[in-house]
RNA sequence: GCGGACGUGGUGGAAUGGUAGACACACAAGACUUAAAAUCUUGAGGGGGCAACCCCGUGCGGGUUCGAGUCCCGCCGUCCGCACCA
């Protein structure tokens, strides 16, 4: 707590941390701020009317100073996926635009208001425009409230609506005429209605819009209801003008500008340029009529929590001196020992006497901050602190610039936003206070790899119960596949394969697996059934199929040690036709194990160990000159490839072998190359494109040779049935297609 | 609505544009056993054929190529993310 205490006072001082009021949805019975999903997760008791929209004073953090390099920084990370990258950016939602300024029409325009400005990414549709909409929140439309009951009723309604509806996309476009008119920017004379809006959001822009019906759906569906005029300003390509007409179906696209006056002809970026010079060259209220302006989707951090876990905000509150950090020495500020969790909110601020302090600038009586940070903010930074634990600063600078950023970064794809945008903030936000400096630290993560989930199919009694794996009984298979409840004998509903959760109860114990089966079966099966960035269905079948693997890999290494040479022993100067087929296996499989963990397809890395394995077993039972030495060779390589999946298994067999040091400090075999290459190769021979032979040649055939053996071969000479072979395209060492 | 990913046997899944289904699970038959378990051997994409072998086959329809699961275009479906973002 200390050190992340002193970050976020050294962010405080860089301007990164604030506090600002804001509305939240709060939760009445456990007396938090709620998540938007939260309120949306459809849990019911959580949605609706329980919901409350307060106005609340919180932290945060100025995540939104760096969108522009948070989104620019995206395309150098190329070792992420393409996916996380690409939900970061949208996340971020970058948009060029303009804010426009309108001038009010005097004569209806509330007292103190004289103009509106909007933001709009399509100032080229600027003719095209019949209305304006703000929202319910904002500034103008409380004022214009103030002298209508009606339209106050309305807003008050949209608020409710905001915290209290989950299906937005169901909600009805609705409005109402303030009675306020505004002037176009671009002609004085032509006077617009202002409307309060449900759907216009006051925490994006400026939380007010102008409408273009015919170029935007919402607009279009909102003109049609209060009967707004409809004026098609961009013709799409392929239209044509004399018969081109907006009817249900906006006009969102780019295309040639029309009933637009000085733009009529343009296209819809030239519009945009001649549009944007023009009002910047305007003035209004003593500035540009319109600028040029990026928005961002992305919103601060909001990092304060009413709840007793998560580090204590180092701030106390003073009534003379208002905001006070705490001082250096006086951190870390800790949680009370003796926190009660008898009644929903929050234990800090319930506690008797934790709060209470004297202010470190005036010495009066003052107030601790309540809040605590939210968890996000302590796995944004750990990285860099691992790197030296033991520091008496936050993060030891030149630890962090040996060891970062983070080579491999492996985790889930539920972090793609949040903890992963977060951290990238951090990192910055840290480092330009003075923490962490260096030119390669500014991206914490350098690769990343996200992995999969482990889940397990559902079941559901006849009654709608959830059941246990354990309380059924499978039969069957394919989709003839059924299910009963071993207790009483009833049919049971199998239902999708999802994450393991108590909730659904198609969870298996860990504990139980490592009991059962050990941690090293569990891991192999788990490493074996699918790609790892794929989620793995637990099966009982699928563990058994390990299980059983790891017991014939101990019996297998038993036998091979009984008819081998002893470890440390000279190789033969001549192998033996299987000896050395038994070298070249292991050899590949050797290599093959590497390539695939180094590039993390660890199921494909067990396959090989798998089909080694089976290689392995059945040279036991054959005699060749060299082959007990080749034997303990591969017996070695056995043991040395399944040791990073299988720890405890591998140095079981190591010491099997005859050695008491640990494989696990051995290094990584080197295949020998000359082993993996074989003299003779294998490949298939088609004619017109269809397999029709193979055929076993030297790996350095001439082409010609290869299509003289080709064109004799069985298969082929019947495909042929006697015509002549037109081409002959010969790929070395993969294929040969003969045309005819 | 916008953005992205994916679609291969009964199942999980292999396959730098070059023999589709490696490997495993499940299944079946056989060996061992008084029996079962375990283990071992064998079989298997679908269809036809005694067999040799032939035809079809990677969601559907086109295209590029000597050659397409893989590349391109258009559909269909599934999943994920964002979503009244102006």
């Amino acid at each position: 707590y200390r050190h992340q205490q002193k970050l976020f006072l050294d962010l405080l001082a860089k301007g990164l941390a604030y506090r600002k009021s804001s509305k939240v949805n709060w939760d009445p019975v456990d007396h938090t701020v709620l998540a938007n999903e939260q309120v949306l997760d459809g849990r019911g008791w959580r949605s609706g009317a329980l919901v409350e929209s307060r106005e609340l004073t919180q932290w945060f953090f100025k995540i939104s100073h760096y969108s522009d390099e948070l989104l620019n920084a995206l395309p150098t990370l190329d070792k992420w996926p393409e996916k996380v990258r690409t939900m970061q950016a949208n996340w971020i939602g970058r948009s060029e635009g303009m804010t426009l300024t309108w001038a009010l029409d005097k004569k209806t325009a509330p007292k103190g208001h004289a103009t509106l400005e909007i933001y709009t990414t399509r100032p080229d549709t600027l003719f095209g425009a019949s209305f304006l909409a703000v929202a319910a929140d904002h500034p103008l439309a409380k004022a214009a409230a103030e002298k209508n009951t009606a339209l106050a009723a309305f807003c008050d309604e949209c608020r409710r609506m905001g915290t209290s509806v989950a299906d937005l996309e169901t909600a009805e476009k609705q409005g109402f005429d303030t009675g306020i008119r505004a002037q176009h920017p671009l002609d004085k004379d032509w006077l617009l209605p202002i409307y309060v809006a449900n759907f216009v959001l006051m925490d994006y822009g400026t939380g007010a819009i102008f409408g273009c019906p015919s170029g935007d759906q919402r607009d279009l569906d909102f003109a049609r209801k209060y009967d707004l005029p409809v004026v098609p300003v961009i013709l799409p390509p392929g239209q044509d003008a004399a018969t081109f007409a907006i009817t249900n179906k906006a006009a969102d696209g780019d295309g040639t500008m029309i009933n637009s006056r000085f733009l009529d002809g343009m296209t819809t970026a030239a519009a945009f340029d001649a549009v944007a010079k023009n009002l910047e060259a305007r003035e209004l209220a003593g500035q540009p009529a319109g600028t040029r302006k990026v928005n961002f989707r992305l919103r601060d951090w909001g990092i304060s929590r009413q709840r007793y876990w998560g580090c204590p905000i180092p701030i106390i509150h003073c009534e003379t001196c208002g905001i006070v950090p705490v001082p250096a020495k006086d951190l870390p500020v800790k949680l009370p020992d003796d926190a009660t969790f008898d009644k929903p909110g929050n234990p800090l601020d319930r506690h008797p006497t934790w709060k209470n302090c004297v202010c470190p600038t005036c010495g009066k009586r003052a107030r601790r901050e309540t809040d605590t940070m939210d968890t996000f903010v302590d796995s944004s930074w750990y990285y860099a602190r691992f790197t030296n634990p033991q520091s008496v600063t936050p993060i030891d600078t030149e630890a962090a610039k040996y060891w970062l950023p983070v080579d491999q970064y492996i985790g889930g794809i539920e972090h793609a936003i949040l903890h992963l945008l977060y951290s990238r903030f951090f990192f910055r936000a840290i480092s330009d206070s003075g923490h962490a400096t260096g030119s390669n630290l500014r991206e914490p993560f350098a690769a990343l790899f996200t992995q999969g989930m482990v889940t397990h199919e559902t079941y559901k009694s006849a009654d709608g119960k959830w059941l246990t794996p354990t309380d059924v009984s499978l039969q069957g298979e394919g989709a003839s596949r059924t299910a009963t409840e071993i207790s009483s004998g009833l049919p049971v509903v199998i239902g999708d394969i999802i994450k393991m959760s108590k909730n659904k109860k198609n969870v298996v114990d860990p504990d139980d697996i490592i009991a059962h089966w050990g941690a090293d079966c569990a891991r192999w099966f788990m490493l074996s059934d699918s790609p790892p960035e794929r989620d793995v269905i637990w099966t009982e079948a699928g563990v058994q199929g390990a299980g059983r693997f790891v017991q014939r890999t101990w019996r297998l290494i038993e036998d091979a040690a009984s008819k081998s040479v002893a470890p440390g022993t000279a190789p033969p100067a001549l192998f033996g036709d299987d000896a050395t087929a038994l070298r070249r296996a292991a050899h590949k499989a050797l290599d093959g194990v590497a390539r695939n963990i180094e590039g993390l397809r660890f199921n494909v890395a067990v396959a090989q160990i798998y089909e080694f394995t089976n290689e392995f077993s059945a040279a036991l039972g054959k005699s060749s000159e060299g082959l007990d030495s080749a034997i303990r060779e591969a017996a070695e390589f056995l043991t040395q490839m399944i040791a990073p999946m299988m720890p405890h298994l591998a140095e079981e067999c190591w010491s099997r072998l005859g050695y008491n040091t640990l494989v696990a400090k051995e290094p990584w075999p080197k295949a020998d190359p000359a082993l993996l290459v074989d003299d003779r190769v294998t490949i298939a021979v088609q004619v017109n494109g269809k397999r029709r032979d193979e055929m076993t040649i030297s790996r350095s055939a001439s082409n010609e040779d290869i299509e003289a053996t080709a064109l004799r071969l069985e298969g082929v000479v019947r495909a042929m049935e006697g015509r002549p072979a037109k081409k002959v395209i010969v790929v070395p060492l993969r294929i040969v297609n003969i045309l005819s």
